[in-house]
RNA sequence: CCAGGGAUGGCGGAGUGGUCAAUCGCAACAGACUGUAAAUCUGUCGCCUUCGGGCUGCCAAGGUUCGAAUCCUUGUCCCUGGA
């Protein structure tokens, strides 16, 4: 039976570590799940891990570029697929992972995927639905304008059904109202995750069965989270955190690129063309990465599948 | 030492006689998550509670008033200008 690994959980808890002695004891090699790693020339604030910076590119016919750095003894896949400026979605990232497993297991060898983009894995792992209607920018930026009351009026009179079956929370969440709206105007209102959490990654590939090793890392508490994260972050300034963020502003990138929204990025973009002293983008970026990290747990937690690990 | 300004819940900051346990923002805590997810959004947020309500409370002490975070007196501390 083939094997996957998984390795996800809380950021700064020393995923890539445990997924490259995984490489090394399986015949690995790591697929990048980190939505901020996908994107080019966002290194350093993101942290990825390379020493050798060949890539070696792979047509898939995709609108992105997918390939893979050496790493160690083996290969990291999906990083650098996508300009900063470049859409990119949790639909996008199932396509191309299940892309990228697909290639490593006919390579014979173990497919490790490490990250800690949840959305992104769950879709890889549990999701159903490949349908080819892409997200529709015109519509979301028309619908944009509009205030949450018309947005939920407007989704009520479209499909009554589909505003009942949200929950508070997302009712006051214009952009999952625009979703809504978008996929009931593009008829795909069928329930992604209608198999809640069977897997469906064996589908995807059209693999029998994969013996699936799923493993979550996180802190024991709060005190180490912050300290670890601390520590990274001066850790990253001093490697050349702000002079990258320079450097992607030089080349004419801004605030409403998505890959600019990256933590760490935004608060040294502020310092930088803000004002924003650099003490307060520090501790900015620390606080908004201990808040992340939090909020992945909450998340990640209802997955049934996951064996946590506390982070040594 | 003189003149003026100010002290509000973990922080910032509203409120200038009743509808104030006190707008709002942040932080904190909990949560949501069907193509932006390191995103976005929700709830709680003085103490106690059988969730009806009860208690303490806006620097301190005293006073005015039916009633004070809000008015008066004194004290303490902070800020600005002048000696």
């Amino acid at each position: 039976m083939n094997k996957v690994i998984v390795v996800t959980g809380q950021t700064a808890t020393g995923k890539t570590r445990l997924a490259l002695t995984y490489a090394a004891h399986n015949n690995g090699e790591l697929i990048n799940c980190d939505a901020r790693q996908i994107y080019k020339y966002l290194d350093i604030v993101t942290g990825k891990d390379l020493t050798d910076h060949t890539f070696y590119p792979v047509d898939i016919s995709l609108p992105f570029s997918v390939g893979y750095y050496r790493l160690e003894d083996t290969n990291i896949w999906l990083y650098d697929i996508a300009e900063p400026s470049q859409y990119f979605s949790s639909h996008a990232y199932a396509r191309l992972a299940s892309n990228v497993v697909a290639r490593v297991l006919a390579a014979g060898k173990t497919p490790i995927i490490i990250g800690g983009s949840y959305f992104y894995l769950k879709h890889l792992l549990y999701g159903d639905s490949f349908s080819e209607k892409s997200h529709d920018p015109i519509l979301r930026n028309q619908l944009s304008a509009m205030t949450l009351e018309e947005l939920s009026s407007y989704l009520i009179k479209l499909n009554p059904a589909m505003y009942e079956s949200m929950n508070n929370s997302d009712r006051n969440n214009s952009r999952r109202l625009i979703r809504r709206i978008e996929r009931v105007m593009s008829g795909t209102t069928r329930d992604v995750f209608e198999n809640g959490y069977t897997y469906t990654l064996e589908k995807k590939l059209g693999h029998d069965a994969l013996d699936i090793e799923y493993i979550g890392l996180r802190h024991e508490h709060r005190e180490q989270l912050t300290d670890t994260i601390i520590k990274r972050v001066d850790n990253r300034l001093k490697e050349g955190a702000i002079e990258e963020v320079q450097r992607l502003i030089e080349k004419g990138y801004t605030l409403s690129d998505p890959g600019m929204k990256t933590i760490g990025c935004l608060q040294l973009y502020k310092h930088l063309r803000e004002g924003m002293s650099l003490e307060k983008a520090r501790n900015e970026w620390i606080l908004r990465e201990v808040q992340y990290a939090k909020r992945q747990y909450t998340f990640m937690k209802q997955d049934p599948h996951i064996e946590w690990r506390i982070t040594a």
